[in-house]
DNA sequence: ACGTCTCTTCAAGAAAATTTGAACGAACTG
DNA sequence: CAGTTCGTTCAAATTTTCTTGAAGAGACGT
C-alpha cells in the first residue's frame, strides 16, 4: 500500500516533532474547559495559542487541530469575546493572527466574575423569592400545613444563607483575596437556625 | 368552559400552597447543578427532600416534580451514590423512603473531593506528560526548532505548575482550610519562569 | 410457590448540542 | 472597479445526551 506509506511519510516529514506533545496537552485542556462547560474546542485552541511563539492564523490552527474553519472561528470568536485570545495583525499580511492571553489568573477571575457570580446570585434570588411566596401563602394555611411551612422556611433560609455566603466568597476570590470556607461550614450547623432567627 | 374550571379547581384542591414556592427553589437548584455538571434533575430532587419534613417515595417524587418513575429512579441513584440522599424504611410499608442529607456542605467536600480533585489531578498528569514527551523529542530538534521547543518548556511548566497549585488548594478546600489564590496569581508573573528554573 | 408491588435497567424515541459546507460580506490588491 | 482572499454566519446534518415506556429482577405477603 505505497499511498498509506506516503501518507506516513509525508506526516512525518510536514508535522514538527513536538506536534504530538502539543497536541496531548490541548486535549487536556480541552477535557478541563468542556468540565468548566466551555466548549472543547476552547481549550484545545487557547492552548494551541498558549504554546506557540508566535500569534497564529485561523489556518495555521484549523490544520493543527484537523478542524474546520466554521468550527475555528466559532470557538475563536467566543475566546475573544472572554478575553482568553487576542486578534494582532502583522504589517504585509492580509490575515487576523491570534494570541493568547498568557496570564491564567486573569481569565480564570474573570470567568468567575462574569458566570458564576451572576449563576449563584441568581439562584440567591430564587431562594429569597421562594421564601416571600412561602410568607405570602402562610396565612391562608391550616394549623396543621402551617408546621410544614414553617419547616420549609427554616429549609429555605438554609439555602439563602448558603448561596449568599457562596456569593461572597466568590467575590473574594475575584478579588484575590483569602477564603475560609469555614463560613459555608456553620450555615449547616444545626444551632444555625436559632442564630439566624435571633 | 367547565372543564378548564373545573381542571383549575382540581389543581387548587390537590396542590398544597407551598407548592409553588417549593419548585420555584427545585428549579433554581437544578440551574445550578446542571451548569455543575449533574443532572437537573438531581438537584430538583434533592430540594424537594430537603425542603420536606419527612422522608418521601419514588412516587410522591414523580408526582410533585411530574417525572416518570424511571427519571426519579435515574437520578435517585446517582443522588445516593453520592451520598447526597439516604434511604430509610418504615416500619409496616414496602417502599423505600428517602432523605435528603442536609449538610451542603459536606457535599460540596465530597464532590469537589471525588470529582474536581480527580480532574485536575489527570490534566496536571498529562501536562508533566507532555513535558517529558517534549524533552524526549527534544535531542533529534534542529536547533532552529530547539528554540521553539524551549519556548513551549516553559509554557508547558507554567501549566503544570498551575494545575498542581490548583490541585492543592482544592485540596485544602475539600480539607476545610483556608485558602490564598496569591499562589496561582503568582504563576502568572513573568518572574515566574526564572523563580522555577533556579 | 404464586401473585403483587417496587425499583431498576434497557432500548427506542425525542431533544439538544455540535459540526460542517456553503453562502455571504468585508477588506484588500492590482 | 473587478477579482481575490479571508472571516463570519447560517441552516442542514450529525452526534450526543436525555427521556420515557416497557420489560426484568427482587422482595414480600398470602
Amino acid at each position: 500500500m505505497p499511498s498509506v506509506a506516503a501518507k506516513q511519510e509525508e506526516s512525518n516529514n510536514s508535522e514538527p516533532l513536538w506536534r504530538e506533545a502539543e497536541l496531548h496537552a490541548a486535549d487536556a485542556m480541552g477535557r478541563l474547559m468542556e468540565f468548566w462547560g466551555f466548549r472543547r474546542h476552547m481549550g484545545r485552541i487557547w492552548t494551541i495559542l498558549y504554546l506557540s511563539p508566535e500569534a497564529m492564523t485561523t489556518a495555521g490552527l484549523a490544520e493543527t487541530l484537523q478542524l474546520s474553519s466554521s468550527a475555528v472561528s466559532l470557538s475563536l470568536g467566543e475566546l475573544v469575546r472572554w478575553g482568553a485570545v487576542r486578534k494582532t495583525w502583522r504589517p504585509g499580511e492580509r490575515k487576523d493572527f491570534y494570541a493568547a492571553e498568557t496570564s491564567v489568573w486573569k481569565l480564570l477571575r474573570r470567568v468567575y466574575e462574569r458566570r458564576e457570580l451572576n449563576l449563584i446570585r441568581e439562584a440567591a434570588e430564587t431562594f429569597a423569592d421562594a421564601q416571600r411566596r412561602l410568607e405570602e401563602a402562610r396565612p391562608r394555611a391550616t394549623p396543621k400545613e402551617r408546621r410544614r411551612v414553617d419547616h420549609m422556611r427554616k429549609r429555605l433560609s438554609r439555602l439563602s444563607a448558603l448561596t449568599k455566603a457562596g456569593e461572597r466568597l466568590l467575590g473574594l476570590l475575584v478579588a484575590g483575596r483569602m477564603i475560609d470556607p469555614k463560613e459555608l461550614r456553620e450555615i449547616d450547623d444545626p444551632e444555625f437556625d436559632e442564630a439566624r432567627d435571633a
